[in-house]
DNA sequence: TTAATATATTCTAATATTCATATATAATCA
DNA sequence: TGATTATATATGAATATTAGAATATATTAA
């Protein structure tokens, strides 16, 4: 196996490695999303809801189309980031 | 399904969001190793792989046991950590 | 064009993380 | 016992993260 870019692979985690970016990824594997559903669904404020979108999206976690003025936000590897996720809360304390 | 833990999800998820640390628990996939081992092969000091150490195992992810006046370190949960970086691995960028 | 709506950006203060240095502890050996 | 080995912990400085407040931008509606 080669090298590992272990900087790239933490960044990953690290993206997830926050409760309010969690819960976002969480409603996102209902689908896409605006900001304003997300911030309605996990009641964080705009600002905080866009900001912790635009780190998803530097990590490659979420993408994003313009529809009318709102944005819709959608996981980029839905079933890579479902799998994770069971594997995650399926593991007992 | 409940409730989910955001914290303590997201926590495992910080824990594994650190270049030196995800190289650790790279490391400790191939089997238990002394911190001394761990030190050696991936080339950081001694009490900074220490330090990694301790926060892998306040997040559950490693445990240790005594052997002589080494600390043999090893993953909790094997296979499922071992599942999780083969996603991450596989993922295209 | 102006107003309203939806979202993004900038700035700031509080807090957290990281690594290095120095030191402490604990087990083994002579 | 004292010395050595292996590991852990405390401290501090540099840097990063976080959330909130204020403001900016872009799209649509009037």
């Amino acid at each position: 196996m080669a090298d590992l870019d272990y900087e790239k692979m933490s960044g990953f985690f690290k993206a997830l490695g926050n409760p309010t970016r969690l819960r976002i990824v969480k409603e996102l594997t209902e689908g896409e999303k605006c900001v304003g559903e997300v911030e309605s669904s996990i009641r964080v404020s705009q600002a905080n809801v866009s900001q912790h979108l635009t780190i998803l999206k530097a990590h490659g976690i979420v993408d994003c189309r313009k529809e009318g003025n709102a944005r819709c936000y959608y996981l980029r590897q839905t079933d890579l980031i479902k799998k994770i996720l069971k594997l995650i809360e399926s593991k007992e304390a």
